[in-house]
DNA sequence: GATCCACGGGAATACACGGATG
DNA sequence: CATCCGTGTATTCCCGTGGATC
């Protein structure tokens, strides 16, 4: 447990809410310094890896599997750790073969949902290789790329991990080995994708590691070691997590969802244990398909708001994308007209966030309406949503 | 002045339906 | 009967503006 992790627990406990401790560890999109049961998958990247303790970089790779098996947990616990022995004045590796030291290259992790272009992109690169401060605004994207050229020349070298290639609104592999060229062998790319190689770049030259979904026994573990970790003592039974596993099918991200949600709910009840019926409500607040819940947490301020706001709706508010619309724009304080408002629902239909649900008859004249229905798992971005508006 | 980006507004287009038109 | 038209809605698309920084 960190310290960070602590002082959320005392928070939490002066609130006088029995269940839940701490929401961190049931979050799906939460870095986690150990991910639990996979172990042979950190070892197969750690051998990819393997040349930098050697002093080299390894080839280009890209990394893939079915969405919440883990790989943006792997991925930023391995870079996390291999940052912070680079930063710590041990970043000189004694190998045992030779009597010589190494100098490791810099491990840079970045989220394409986030930096989701060119120059964000170098941005956050550069701003993690050299120490000062990186302007956002003001210079070209050309001239922050022959920056980080001349940055990363004179170094040991990067190895860039970018998480979420190829969804939409992010960035997508041919665009990045495309950036990247001019860099020559200065820079290891590490991509990390959902969809197999073949399928989305025909001829990607370089390795590939594929992760496999969790397992059944696997992901029980998961949410049972998570549960320990948030939840007060017993308050989750194995049965229950068994539930949510074979519910999930594999998938962490919905299991760990509809956990928190469950947990949610309980801890609303005043209840002390987690109940069957909460399990079933946490469940049901994670719809299929299920957009990942960090896509929606990477959508700018505004959009989130008005998702926040949709949530407290109620049914005949939502009967037409119109008054959805006019419900939304019409809340104090929202800043937003209805035209905006209107336009961010058609958006985030586009990216799945929600999904357009067309009126099965049309009364009166006029097209049909269709009302928007979440794709995200509600009862967890209401609860993130709230708490870090109060922070 | 150049640069990137977020934001907001609304025009333009597509669609569904009933009723008028040839 | 086939087609067109008007109306009201849904959906898409484009572009200007302004903040902030170098």
């Amino acid at each position: 447990m960190d310290l960070a992790q602590r002082i959320r627990r005392r928070r939490r406990r002066g609130a006088d809410r029995p269940i839940v401790l701490d929401y961190e560890p049931l979050n799906p999109v939460a870095h986690v310094q150990e991910p639990v049961g996979r172990g042979p998958v950190l070892e197969r990247v750690l051998d990819h890896l393997d040349p930098v303790f050697e002093g080299t970089l390894p080839p280009d790779v890209y990394v893939w599997g079915p969405s919440g098996s883990g790989k943006s947990a792997i991925v930023t616990a391995l870079f996390d750790r291999l940052q912070s022995m680079t930063v710590q004045p041990h970043a000189v590796i004694h190998t045992s073969t030779r009597a010589q030291t190494v100098e490791l290259p810099t491990f840079v992790y970045v989220d394409a949902r986030v930096a989701n272009s060119e120059f964000q992109l170098y941005h956050r690169v550069l701003e993690a290789v050299s120490s000062d401060d990186v302007p956002q605004q003001g210079v070209s994207t050309a001239e922050l790329r022959s920056r980080l050229q001349d940055t990363v020349g004179g170094s040991s070298g990067v190895v860039l991990a970018v998480d979420h290639v190829d969804e939409p609104e992010s960035l997508t592999t041919a665009q990045l080995t495309e950036w990247f060229e001019p860099f020559g062998h200065t820079v290891s790319l590490l991509l990390v994708g959902r969809t197999p190689g073949e399928d989305v770049h025909g001829e990607w030259p370089d390795e590939e590691i594929e992760i496999p979904g969790y397992g059944q026994q696997v992901l029980i573990d998961v949410l049972m070691t998570r549960g320990s970790d948030g939840l007060a003592r017993d308050a989750l039974q194995h049965s229950q997590a068994r539930k949510i596993a074979s519910w999930a099918g594999g998938d962490a991200h919905d299991a760990l969802a509809a956990l928190f949600g469950a947990a949610d709910r309980a801890d609303a009840a005043g209840v002390e244990r987690i109940r069957d019926e909460d399990v079933e409500t946490g469940i049901d607040a994670v719809p299929s398909p299920c957009v990942p819940l960090g896509v929606v947490l990477s959508l700018r301020a505004n959009r989130q708001r008005v998702l926040r706001e949709l949530l407290d709706l109620d049914s005949d508010e939502r009967a037409s994308v119109t008054t959805t619309t006019k419900a939304i724009a019409g809340i104090d304080n929202i800043d937003l007209s209805p035209g905006t408002v209107k336009r961010f629902l058609y958006e985030l239909a586009e990216r799945g966030v929600v999904e357009r649900v067309s009126a099965s008859q049309a009364d009166g004249h006029g097209r049909p309406p269709s009302r928007v229905e979440p794709r995200f798992p509600t009862l967890v971005f209401r609860r993130l949503y709230d708490l870090h508006r109060h922070e």
